[in-house]
DNA sequence: CCTCCTCGCAACGACTTCGTCACGAAACAC
DNA sequence: GTGTTTCGTGACGAAGTCGTTGCGAGGAGG
């Protein structure tokens, strides 16, 4: 392996694929300011050599690279042992999110649609670091008795695959990767949908119905939030804010 | 209860670049009444200059400028080493939300669409100060027997959480940013209503009934202000309480 | 071509929340 | 004390929100 020569313990290498500067440009000053190591790389052809030298912790992939195709990139990461367990954000355009790279993109640990704020991608950042310094593989995810593999894009329940649909598991899987957190319906129609405006949807509320349906008994574990959203929550778990001291 | 000598301490500098003078004298209005010192700006050629010699602790930057793209102004603010490093919150029209400004928005800490609340620009403002100010609390909030989490949108009283609905929720929050200081009534309806005139409607008062309701006994925390407004007071307490990590 | 499946939407009812009004109580001015 | 203003309270209709159902469009696969 690579005996780190890092700086500091817990600092974090991530490695951002952009072609344009200025963004590659404004999200590694970020980084920076968060204490982040990072490497841009601006040429796709490059990404899996250079990921397997300097094993990231995270890696950001622009789809909308000049040459290679983005998709051809991240499945190239997926595909060497050696890049296949990095964790990996996927930024692309509204106008990309079509059905036919919905099931790719799932296969990443994340992904946000432009445009985004980049406090949603510092957020999600850190939250795959929660993740990744406590648990080793990270495309396990554990919430009570549902486990998740996104890698396979199935989901357990009480050690049982659920049959979800690609909707539905990218719904489920939002509102899972921050439970105890309400996420607005804004929040959920863009995150899921990639919707921007327009609240005003019954959809949301079908496939919410439906995800409870099949999840029966734990169906319960999808909290609306009346006048906001939706919430992720196990039951007997994670006991509220305390209080009084002990 | 205002410590007259704390002013440098945590009086944070905040720069407005707005050309409509209505909502620049809104916004500035709001952040002088919460503590903080601001300048607005009205031509876009004179940002740079004025950051690099105020150096404010966060720009406000409204994209639709007369003369100067407020992109341009942007990225400006960006190349020089001196402004780099401010967080710029980005404010546009909706319809200037294309995929092609995406990514330079991307850039900024964070954009809000017109038109937005008052509240929202706020609530993100003070989100800002507490990640570049290093401040403990995150999203939690505590005043006497109350802790606020901002998270779940979630109020606890004495560890029990309270069933609000979401215009209490709104009000009784709004109250406790800033307790000990009366909010007039236009305030709170401007607030948490969206209202701008018109203060002749008992809508605040049957909310802060039911709201003194809900609170049981801590009802009286919310005192009227005759001929004024409202006020969040904690009965005995004189100063607030220290939240410190077990 | 047909069938099965998924998705998004519209419509409806159940229920909650909101805003307004009327009226009495309380505070204030004189 | 009297008169006036301001606030608290209960009730009620309006408006909003959510859960559910049914249906047509479109895609996948045979």
């Amino acid at each position: 392996m690579i005996p780190s020569a890092a700086f500091a313990e817990d600092m974090s290498k991530i490695m951002i694929v952009e072609d344009e500067a200025d963004i590659a440009e404004m999200i590694s000053m970020h980084l920076t300011r968060e204490g982040h190591e990072n490497i841009t790389i601006g040429n796709g052809l490059q990404v899996v050599p250079a990921a397997i030298e300097q094993q990231p912790d995270i890696i950001i992939l622009d789809l909308m690279l000049p040459g290679i195709d983005g998709l051809n990139v991240f499945k190239r990461l997926r595909a060497d042992t050696r890049t296949a367990s990095i964790p990996v954000i996927i930024l692309t355009a509204k106008s990309q999110v079509t059905d036919k790279i919905a099931g790719l993109e799932s296969g990443a640990d994340d992904y946000l649609t432009k445009p985004f704020s980049p406090r949603e991608l510092f957020l999600r950042i850190s939250a795959i670091l929660r993740r990744t310094k406590k648990v080793v593989l990270i495309s396990e995810m554990r919430r009570g008795p549902f486990s998740l593999d996104r890698r396979n894009l199935k989901l357990f329940l009480h050690g049982q695959p659920l049959d979800l649909t690609t909707t539905e598991f990218k719904l489920l899987t939002t509102l899972m990767e921050n439970d105890d957190a309400v996420h607005t319906r804004a929040d959920l129609l863009r995150e899921v949908w990639g919707y921007n405006g327009d609240v005003a949807t019954r959809t949301l509320d079908t496939h919410v119905k439906r995800l409870r349906e099949k999840l029966g008994e734990e169906g319960k574990c999808i909290i609306t939030v009346r006048g906001t959203g939706f919430q992720f929550k196990i039951d007997g778990e994670a006991a509220p804010v305390e209080t009084s001291a002990p």
